[in-house]
DNA sequence: TCCATTGCTTAGCAATGTAAACTATATCGC
DNA sequence: GCGATATAGTTTACATTGCTAAGCAATGGA
């Protein structure tokens, strides 16, 4: 019983909390230059994590349309190169280029930046508290558990 | 220093983990018909918290002309009226109707249910960490922080 | 009464997401 | 080898969410 009702109000706690963590990171990374979502493309991309269009939207979890869309814009942006698998050319190989590195490392400063400003407002106490959830979150993250859910 | 360094470092590990979350979190919740920012408006609008354009553009963080397209659209939806202040003409009352509360209260549901079975996973040593990580949540989203910060 | 301010809307644009339909290439079964 | 089918990616058409700039109507002070 305890192990369903208890998630669940811990859920009721969270929630609102993320919503709001939400909308004030969009704000406070407005003027970064670069999206969350573009920003994670070029780190994955810089990881070698993917580089195939089905990959990168598996990876954030979109469709291939918008991995598409999202990959032409970069594109325009110079940040990626779209060149045609040489090995099954109904794909591309998607790849980053020396501009989005350099974007990827400015934009990601800028979002850490604005996190630590706010972070620089906790005490040591609830910043420790922070710091011990991380496992937490990751535990939450995990692929693995995702599809054991199902 | 280390006040300086330290939130940085706490940072780096806290970001790339809330951009997944939010990837995460819009996806398991897609099919739950209303979007996260319709969902705290409403409520907001439910909790009495503002009923004016401008309070609750202010409360999400949006500028006006977001907030009117927003509310336009529940509006359509059926889950708000709009009615011009008596008080003062210029100015319109938002209210929720019964079909918006009960829209709430299922699409709270959604999201909360989403979280809760992901939490699920966890050990009960990995829930009370976030558990306490609720005040510093509550911390880094206060907005008298953020003024001060200013 | 005049005029600045306030509250909201409209217009125009960009980014992000979807589903459905299309093209081109690979591959499987015979 | 060939036809059917699957896969990779794009295009099209659309909705939502956000922005800025510009406009309009009501308010309220000088």
């Amino acid at each position: 019983m305890d192990q369903i009702e208890e998630p669940n109000r811990l859920a009721s706690e969270l929630a609102p909390r993320l919503a709001r963590m939400i909308t004030t990171l969009r704000r406070d990374t407005a003027s970064a230059g670069i999206s969350r979502v573009q920003l994670t493309v070029l780190g994955a991309l810089r990881r070698g994590e993917a580089r195939r269009i089905t990959e990168l939207a598996e990876l954030e979890q979109v469709t291939q349309p918008s991995m598409t869309a999202l990959i032409s814009r970069m594109e325009r942006a110079g940040w990626v190169v779209r060149e045609r698998d040489p090995f099954d050319r109904r794909g591309v190989q998607v790849s980053i280029t020396e501009a989005g590195i350099r974007q990827f490392d400015a934009g990601l400063s800028g979002y850490v930046d604005a996190l630590a400003k706010r972070l620089g407002r906790l005490n040591s106490v609830q910043r420790q508290s922070l710091r011990r959830a991380l496992a937490a979150l990751d535990a939450v993250l995990d692929e693995q558990g995702e599809r054991l859910a199902q």
